[in-house]
RNA sequence: GGCCAGGUAGCUCAGUUGGUAGAGCAGCGGACUGAAAAUCCGCGUGUCGGUGGUUCGAUUCCGCCCCUGGCCA
């Protein structure tokens, strides 16, 4: 016996993912759940693109300024949130539409996450105060001997990833690669309707991104990122800080580069966050592929959705 | 107009005591299990400004020309 259904909208930043949400909302019985590692942080707007208030208040939006960004959010906070998100929704007789662009939450919730510790700032710090002291090879000649699988894949200058396999092995005692193991989706037989906005043309969406970063710095980005430099309480080492954007213009509020350097980096990194995302969706099965930019894109889109809805109804199983 | 310094990869530059060249950035491809808008890996043929000359061989040396910047008129 099937579940109820589940939408998925993906797609690498700057395609418009949240404006087709809004307006497929209008028409079918949706809420939307942002799957977004930036949007969840609260104070990060227009950097992040987030809808308006407004547009929130008309349909509902779930995992968006859920967190304040001294906090770390992460992609085990994302799938229990998500899928305690999923239930409450099928419960009101909705459906719930996933849209985003973080693809590491999309693929933990969709084909699961393993239950792994949680990230341990004290054991993280001691990790860092030792590379600092031996270097990274070091640590991870040391992941060698404690997990030679995990060791194996994760590259010896990659440190983040040595750090957290290291991390999971000083907290779980055991090696990540083998608690990975246990890996399953949280959805079980969920039926998913899953599309990708995909530009055909690479040069369109590279143009369209830099119009929208000096937009952005138009509508005031430079005064938001202020606003966060000036808290105190925030440094690069925060995840929001870290956002594509507000890097760049926290270094030029650090005096480290001008301001039309700190736009021209930010640009770029917009540009490299797209093409990592579009790495990724190639690489992830079962997403239906639409070139955002072609004309009638969105028209036949949405009603591909709804004939995709349509079976669940007939069969009494949703709204 | 004269003098000086440059003109080498999309950009900033290095280099070749003469044997047709390499870094960073950008770009492209890839990886991705609690930081993921993160972190990391791989990919370098380009009339070496143009044209004559010297030479077995010139991007490298010499002449002339063009362009850019600076100084002097």
């Amino acid at each position: 016996m099937k579940g109820q259904p589940v939408l998925v909208l993906a797609g690498p930043t700057g395609t418009g993912k949240t404006d087709w949400a809004l307006r497929l909302a209008e028409q079918l019985p949706l809420e939307i759940v942002s799957v977004d590692s930036a949007l969840v942080y609260r104070g990060l707007d227009i950097g992040t693109a987030k809808p308006s208030r407004e547009l929130r208040a008309r349909v509902p939006h779930h995992l968006i300024d859920i967190c304040e960004p001294t906090e770390s959010y992460s992609a085990g906070r994302f799938v229990e949130d998500a899928v305690a998100l999923i239930a409450a929704i099928h419960e009101r007789g909705r459906v719930p539409l996933l849209v985003g662009g973080t693809m590491l939450y999309f693929r933990a919730l969709l084909r699961g996450i393993a239950p792994l510790p949680q990230a341990s700032i004290d054991v993280r710090q001691a990790i860092d105060a030792r590379a600092a002291r031996e270097g990274w090879p070091a640590l991870h000649a040391e992941l060698a001997r404690l997990d030679p699988q995990s060791a194996a894949r994760i590259h010896p200058n990659d440190p983040q990833r040595i750090q957290r396999a290291l991390e999971v092995c000083y907290t779980a005692g055991r090696p990540i690669s083998e608690l990975q193991q246990s890996t399953r989706s949280p959805l079980g037989d969920t039926p998913l309707g899953s599309w990708a906005l995909m530009p055909a043309n690479r040069d369109t969406l590279s143009t369209r991104l830099e119009r929208r970063f000096r937009e952005m710095m138009r509508l005031g980005f430079l005064d938001e990122v202020r606003g966060l430099h000036t808290r105190g309480d925030l440094t690069p080492a925060h995840p929001a800080v870290r956002a594509v954007g507000y890097r760049q213009l926290w270094a030029h509020l650090d005096g480290h580069i001008s301001l039309s350097e700190a736009v021209r980096r930010g640009i770029t990194a917009t540009r490299q966050l797209a093409k990592r995302q579009m790495t990724w969706i190639r690489s992830e099965p079962g997403l239906t592929w639409v070139d955002p930019f072609a004309s009638d894109a969105y028209a036949s889109w949405s009603r591909n959705v709804a004939d995709w809805l349509r079976q669940f109804r007939a069969s009494g199983k949703a709204p």
